[in-house]
RNA sequence: GGCGGCGUGGCCAAGUGGUCUAAGGCGACGGAUUGCAAAUCCGUUAUCGUGGGUUCGAAUCCCACCGCCGCCUCCA
């Protein structure tokens, strides 16, 4: 089984090989931390912490390197803007990014390099440039050369030539000695925010930030290197340039991109699809999604669309999605009810699947779920289709179901086949694990008190007699209450009674 | 003007040359089950934007057209 990738660079799916044998380095654009992040922020950092946990699983030593802007034009505005200095805007606005960060279990990121801890760094690549004439001053910033690199352009696929007529690049700063040369370092007042250096007292320019601190914490050529479609051009684009001709190296080796969020909104009775953006005023705070949504299924509900497609993002999307969800959590929830084990902390083991299956039906089951781990996995390999492989997830608890189903109706009184059930179980918590999924149940584990089971034992019995006497109004009164705790009684055509907490 | 993405059932969403009259989810409908429900199971619900072309064969390749979105200024 091989990992084939989507390169932005390529526009092919290639075999992916790292850079140094097992080990993987893996640099994300991060945000700038002037406004409270919005889901978009996280559709990547969702999907390279993903990617980490089943590159880990592969057997590869991965690093993840994640940056946060903390200089630049809006950050000093909005600063301003508050009375605050950039230090506190960035302080706060961070705070709530790894907030919301580990609320959706991103928890594999290795580093969260800051601009502004990188400073002579960037003063030391510019200077490199300098020496290779690809940087130049003009009018005191300093830009980068494009002609310099001979290969600008080979990321988004733009000629320099096209891209005058109908930009929205006005004719600025006409000292570049090309239109499309961008600003490495720009020079700042004394009373602006700004570090001194060769070229006088400045600031970076943006792209700089992400060329210095990928290279210094990954290498000068490292392996992945991820961001939002919207970052090919200019932005990705100018690393390579800059980074490439400081080092003389290939600089990313996969350039992965993933496609970006949407809103959809209705028009009179039209809907229509969005981008996020400030101007549009159509976003919402992770903070606050994160309050009406469990984390997990927002999670779930960014991977369930494979990452290079856009995803829409309405309600009506995260409960459709959620419900689904749901199902899988039902099953999980009940097995673990069922059995009495920890399914969700502890590995499946197939081959005890295999001693304990005597039956057909056993033996089919247990090859079922075989197959739908290899298929889980083959989705994956496939350019990390998480959505296919969530898929397969769905089938698995669908045979899981119909196994429970089946078993029930043949009247099996022995428990065997609740231990091959449970192994079941924890294959889709396993699988569900490489991606981060599935981790807890949703809900507070459902009587970690001792006395809950035993109440719910007499209040089922209760419930039962109830029953046998015809009083059906007192059986569902009891039903009623029950659901208004959250708790959903299972009537089994067996006579038996199941309870479960529901989210 | 240039570059790029998208258009698959009521909705969401995989699939990018044959196993596809098309996975999976939500919804709807019918059935099993139930005292009634819930849950679960079974079944039904698509020829893939339009029109051409290539091919023995196309949702998948090519051309044209229509529609939507993004980038070329800051953006994950």
């Amino acid at each position: 089984m091989a990992l084939r990738i989507y390169n932005t660079l390529t526009r092919e799916k290639e075999l992916f090989e790292s850079v140094n044998p097992g080990k993987v380095g893996i640099y994300l654009c991060g945000p700038t931390v002037y406004k409270p992040c919005h889901i978009g922020h996280f559709i990547g950092p969702v999907i390279f912490d993903a990617l980490k946990k089943y590159l880990i699983y592969k057997g590869y030593n991965v690093t993840f390197v994640v940056n946060i802007t903390d200089v630049d034009d809006k950050m000093i505005n909005e600063a301003q803007k508050r009375g605050i200095t950039t230090e506190q805007l960035a302080r706060e606005i961070s705070a709530g990014y790894y907030e919301a960060l580990e609320k959706l279990n991103i928890d594999s990121i290795d580093h969260f390099p800051h601009a502004t801890s990188y400073i002579p760094h960037m003063i030391q690549l510019i200077h490199k440039l300098g020496d290779q004439d690809a940087a130049y001053i003009a009018d005191g910033d300093v830009y980068f050369d494009v002609t310099k690199c001979d290969n600008y352009g080979c990321l988004s696929n733009r000629k320099q030539e096209d891209q005058l007529e109908g930009s929205r690049q006005l004719a600025g700063s006409s000292q570049k000695r090309n239109n499309a040369d961008f600003a490495l370092w720009k020079s700042v007042g004394p009373d602006e925010i700004g570090w001194e250096s060769p070229w006088g007292r400045g600031r970076p320019g943006w792209h700089i930030e992400c060329s210095v601190m990928s290279m210094d914490l990954l290498g000068e050529t490292f392996d992945i290197h991820g961001g939002g479609m919207d970052l090919i051009f200019p932005h990705h684009e100018n690393e390579i340039a800059q980074s490439q001709t400081a080092s003389g190296k290939p600089y990313v080796k996969y350039w992965m991109h993933n496609g970006l969020t949407r809103v959809r909104t209705k028009s009179g009775s039209e809907w229509k699809a969005e981008k996020m953006s400030k101007s549009l005023g159509n976003i919402k705070p992770i903070a606050e999604l994160l309050e009406e949504y469990p984390p997990a299924i927002l999670r779930f509900f960014v991977l369930s669309t494979h990452y290079r497609r856009p995803i829409d993002f309405s309600d009506e999307a995260i409960t459709a999605v959620q419900k689904g969800a749901n199902n899988i959590y039902r099953l999980l929830d009940r097995l673990e009810a069922l059995t009495g084990d920890d399914i969700y902390h502890t590995k499946p083991n197939i081959a005890a699947m295999e001693n304990q299956a005597q039956s057909e039906p056993d033996k089919k089951f247990t090859e079922d779920v075989a197959q739908a781990q290899l298929r889980y996995l083959e989705a994956l390999d496939d350019d990390f289709n998480t959505a296919a492989a969530i898929a397969t997830l769905f089938e698995l608890v669908n045979t899981v179901n119909r196994y429970l189903d089946d078993q029930r109706a043949q009247g099996q009184t022995n428990k065997e086949f609740l231990t091959i059930a449970q192994e079941a179980g924890r294959m889709i918590t396993h699988l569900g694990q490489i991606l981060g999924l599935f981790t807890h149940p949703l809900t507070k584990a459902a009587g970690t008190d001792s006395l809950t089971p035993q109440l719910m034992e007499l209040i089922i019995k209760l419930r039962k007699q109830a029953r046998t006497d015809k009083n059906f109004q007192l059986s569902d009164t009891i039903r009623d209450a029950l659901k208004n705790l959250n708790i959903t009684l299972r009537d089994n055509p067996d006579g038996t009674t199941e309870w479960q907490l529901e989210s």
